[in-house]
RNA sequence: GCGCCAGUAGCUCAGCUGGCUAGAGCACACCCCUGAUAAGGGUGAGGUCGAUGGUUCGAGUCCAUUCUGGCGCACCA
């Protein structure tokens, strides 16, 4: 009888200082440490300095509050680009920025101001000094956030020149959009023309949306009929003859408005009935007949014919008051919910009305001034009327004019100034567009049409559906309104004469601009008009007036919309830093086909004639479990404190890397947790080979790719090395079209099957009880390594500090950082007859799982007969018993299925478990097999 | 209301130009290992492919309608 001896000591088995936790939470920031003490991101450039550029342009997020998972992904996305381009040897100087100006800001300033009560002390001061006042708050608000997010978002372990950021409010900056700016008046895409916009007759000022509250207030709700100018085409309308002349009837609730009607709109494919109502003939939608007539309290109502709106088009009606003759237009947006379904149209007083007035050649007329009174263009019982005492004023001259159906009070809500809160109104100012259909420039085309081309020949889309989106945006959008009534922001540099004209010229900008460049633009609010031109030569400029007196100019306060900035920045960062142009690509979230892509591409396609990125890449939007969008109120929002601290950067960025970005994205707890636990996988699998390798020789990267290669054609090794370079290749195609999930898939499966579940189980006999120095070991070895060596490379893009934690373990201390690596380039060498060997080996699973009911529960237990008929494994018998995972494995040309044979009665080896049919007593007493004798030197 | 997108096992997704019993991973169940061990391995059970109606010899895959959800736009005179 032997007794069982414990080899235990005399095997190699695995040790590495690769923790099997990764701890991710204190680890990483240590590692963020680490890489800003030593200058990571500069040590990468330089090592780079000479290599291909791929400029890559951060769209600049909004410098407000704490970043949320939509940055976490949108950033870790790009991150993913950088690193992954940095992986192929190309230089990326990737620069992150900010979006600084604009309402968001101005507004929660504004807020804080009013309720510390400091709003009102504003009020006594200058305009420029109120300005100023309030802009110092804004800088120093948006410094605070851009602060804050650039910490987080460095906490994502982002790769970027956080050191030298840009911001839409760095002078610089200011001056590269004032330069798009002067570039796009010279070429005569900017103009000035009348919009309507929310005006506060309290404060003489224009709002956005944004700084309205909604209150119920009390207006009188009006029928009024407008009468035909001609009634014999009312009647060839409607195929009648009328006794009298018809009226068309409208509702509206601002009465005062009606001085600027201008129009009747009425839906094209609504029928309009001609009736008779308590004697007179009015005309109205057939659809609304029954509610107006109740609310008029009709008694008396026939309809004497009806017609479709389009036939009513073009027919005249004569204005109840002013003396005018305005006529019926078509507009989709005509409803039948309230009203008479024939809507009073003012094209100054209102959005859609303005819209109706540009496409039909009217006026936007307006005669409301910015106090609220009407010019003298209005009948005389209305001049110098403010427009909420005019509103009885109307009722009653209606009333005695016999055009007045009907009134009554109505509640509705109401559009109010938040900080006076007294009632708006909507009012047609001057305001500056960017026309996207002038033609104009260089190549006399317009900014639409060479937008439309370059979306249809030359962008990139990723995913394609981008393109008809864009294309669909392009097609319908109106010309772009730049200016904005506000102080936080880029000033427009416009100036006014002293006979009441506008001045601006590209040679004017570019002289603020220059200004600008120095002291901000700040400037313009503190310097006087002359100070601000001093470097332009009125008499070199061929735009300006001929009678220009700087001295008398005064400034002009209109700010840009903030996206004019932002959509500049190809030239304040990729042309005045010298980066480059165009940026080879722009990533950004699917709503920035209507910001930031769009508002990007349309100055630089007026500038440089070109788009300012080549690919456009858009990720979906983030969407909860059950596919809602995320939002505080539903309670659905995820923290990204609380993930980096529940789960660390990396499992998050492990879990970006695998998601589907095209379309909306679902996010929830449950998703980092199966991500967390596939990290784990890679991250064991890693460990593993790792654990391997520690008493491996220091070979040079060259040797081991040649040692690991030069394996023999049937060996594992070199099935793992064919696999190896497939992988290789695959996910670095796939990081080159942006396909991260892609290759994160496969460097899972990789892991996870290829090497936990064959290669690693496979050749952990011969690891562990070879002879340590044998080559066969060595050789394994050899390809273990090279197995790190691209696993680093490959999975670095999402994992950084992981990726550089196996790779300073492989390598020590000393090595030289991850990112001035490349990857290997394998040689791709296909052998089918692996695919053979591999449905053998599936089949031995399956028959090792039947003859469990055998009692052989432990594989190494069993020998293996496998048919081989076509002689195929028969070169590969000596590896089939490893990678079969069995004690012994023979061949059998006659065979059709696999057969499991009982070991239990043959010897075990002490040291290695099988039961190889070597196994005897040795000179030492135990029980061990030929090549576990020799390993043990007995 | 308009434009774009998505809807396949409990979950995340593959399924190209229509063609054998619809695939993978995770989770789950059962089992093995205990020399990757708060690890590792094996086997297995899961789906009327959002709904309806068409085209076709044949549809998850094409067409129409519809429902649900997302992004953007417009609208409340």
């Amino acid at each position: 009888m032997t007794e069982t001896r414990d080899y235990k000591p005399t095997l190699n088995l695995p040790k590495t200082s690769f923790p099997m936790k990764a701890n991710l939470a204190q680890a990483e920031p240590a590692t963020l440490a680490r890489w800003q003490a030593t200058d990571v991101h500069g040590a990468i450039a330089a090592a780079r300095v000479s290599a291909q550029p791929f400029i890559f342009h951060d769209g600049p997020p909004y410098a407000n509050g704490s970043i949320h998972v939509g940055h976490l992904l949108n950033k870790v996305l790009k991150d993913i680009v950088v690193r992954s381009v940095l992986m192929e040897g190309r230089a990326c100087h990737y620069i992150p920025g900010w979006d600084c100006h604009g309402l968001p800001i101005e507004h929660r300033v504004m807020t804080t101001l009013v309720e510390s009560g400091k709003a009102a002390k504003l009020d006594t001061l200058s305009d420029d000094h109120r300005r100023m006042a309030i802009r110092r708050e804004c800088a120093a608000y948006a410094t605070k956030f851009i602060k804050t997010q650039a910490v987080q978002m460095q906490r994502l372990l982002t790769l970027a020149d956080y050191a030298n950021p840009y911001f839409t409010m760095q002078p610089e900056y200011e001056a590269g959009t004032l330069g798009v700016f002067a570039s796009l008046l010279e070429q005569g895409f900017v103009f000035r023309q009348l919009k309507p916009v929310h005006w506060s007759i309290a404060n003489q000022t224009a709002l956005a949306e944004a700084e309205l509250e909604y209150e119920d207030r009390v207006d009188p709700s009006i029928y009024v009929d407008f009468e035909a100018a001609d009634r014999t085409k009312v009647d060839a309308v409607f195929g009648i003859e009328c006794e009298c002349t018809p009226s068309f009837m409208i509702w509206t609730t601002t009465p005062w408005t009606l001085p600027a009607n201008l129009a009747i709109a009425v839906h094209p494919a609504q029928q309009y009935a001609l009736v008779e109502m308590d004697g007179t003939l009015t005309i109205v939608a057939a659809e609304m007949l029954a509610k107006v007539s109740a609310i008029v309290g009709a008694t008396a109502v026939e309809t004497l014919a009806t017609a479709r709106g389009s036939a009513l088009v073009g027919l005249e009606y004569r204005h109840p008051f002013c003396d005018r003759v305005s006529r019926i237009v078509a507009a989709e947006y005509v409803t039948m919910e309230d009203g008479t379904g024939l809507v009073h149209t003012a094209p100054g007083h209102g959005d859609d009305d303005y819209r109706t007035g540009l496409r039909e050649g009217l006026e936007i007329y307006c005669p409301v001034q910015g106090d609220g009174t009407f010019d003298a263009t209005v009948p005389a019982w209305l001049r110098g009327k403010i427009v909420w005492d005019a509103n009885p004023l109307v009722v009653d001259h209606l009333q005695a004019s016999g055009h007045l159906v009907h009134a009554l009070q109505f509640t509705h809500s109401y559009p109010h100034d938040w900080r006076s809160r007294t009632p708006v109104i909507f009012r047609a100012t001057e305001q500056w567009f960017i026309g996207v259909d002038r033609a104009a420039g260089g190549t006399g085309r317009s900014l639409r049409a060479m937008a439309m081309d370059a979306v249809t020949t030359s962008i990139k889309f990723v995913p394609q559906w981008g393109q008809s989106r864009l294309k669909g945006m392009l097609e319908s959008r109106p010309d772009w309104c730049i200016s904005r009534q506000r102080a936080w922001g880029l000033p427009i540099p416009a100036f006014r004469t002293a006979n009441d004209e506008v001045f601006m010229t590209a040679a004017s900008v570019r002289a603020i601009a220059q200004c600008v460049r120095t002291k901000g633009s700040d400037a313009w609010f503190t310097l006087a008009p002359a100070e601000l031109l001093a470097s332009y030569d009125a008499a070199g400029d061929g735009d300006a007036p001929k009678d220009l007196c700087i001295e008398t100019l005064t400034k002009m306060y209109d700010i840009f919309d903030v996206w004019f900035e932002a959509g500049s920045s190809w030239h304040s960062v990729l042309q005045q830093r010298g980066v480059g142009f165009p940026s080879e690509l722009y990533l950004e979230g699917s709503d920035q086909h209507r910001g930031w892509f769009q508002l990007s591409m349309l100055p630089a396609l007026g500038v440089m004639g070109t788009t300012p990125f080549r690919t456009l890449l858009t990720h979906g939007f983030l969407v909860d479990k059950d596919g809602r969008k995320m939002s505080k109120s539903l309670g659905n929002a995820l923290d990204v404190e609380v993930l980096l601290k529940d789960f660390g950067a990396e499992v998050a960025r492990w879990w970006v890397s695998g998601v589907a970005y095209d379309g909306d994205i679902r996010i929830d707890l449950d998703y980092f947790k199966v991500a967390g636990e596939s990290y784990r996988k890679v991250r064991n699998t890693l460990r593993f080979l790792l654990s391997n390798l520690y008493d491996a020789p220091a070979w040079t990267q060259e040797e081991v790719v040649n040692i690991a290669s030069n394996a023999t054609p049937e060996s594992i090794d070199r099935w793992l090395m064919g696999e190896l370079a497939d992988l290789e290749a695959n996910a670095r195609s796939a990081y080159n079209e942006y396909d991260f999930r892609r290759v994160h898939l496969a460097i899972f499966n990789f892991c996870n099957e290829t090497l936990s579940s064959v290669y690693c189980a496979a050749v952990k006999d011969r690891l562990y009880c070879d002879p340590a120095d044998s080559p066969r070991r060595r050789q394994t070895q050899a390809v273990a390594r090279v197995a790190v060596e691209v696993l680093c490379r490959l999975l670095a893009p999402f994992l950084p500090h992981t990726a550089e934690e196996a790779w300073m373990a492989l390598r020590g201390a000393g090595a030289p950082l991850l990112f001035t690596q490349t990857h290997l380039g394998l040689p791709r060498r296909s052998d089918p007859r692996w695919d053979v060997v591999m449905v053998a080996r599936g089949a031995v699973s399956k028959a090792l799982e039947g003859a469990k009911t055998l009692g052989i529960d432990n594989p190494l237990d069993a020998a293996v007969t496998l048919p081989d008929a076509s002689g195929t494994l028969g070169p590969f018998a000596r590896e089939l018993a490893d990678l079969c995972g069995v004690s012994q494995v023979t061949l059998d040309a006659k065979a059709t299925s696999v057969t499991v044979a009982d070991l239990r009665s043959i010897p075990r080896c002490d040291r290695s478990w099988r039961r190889d049919g070597t196994v005897r007593q040795r000179s030492d007493g135990g029980m061990l097999s030929d090549r576990d004798a020799i390993s043990v030197g007995v």
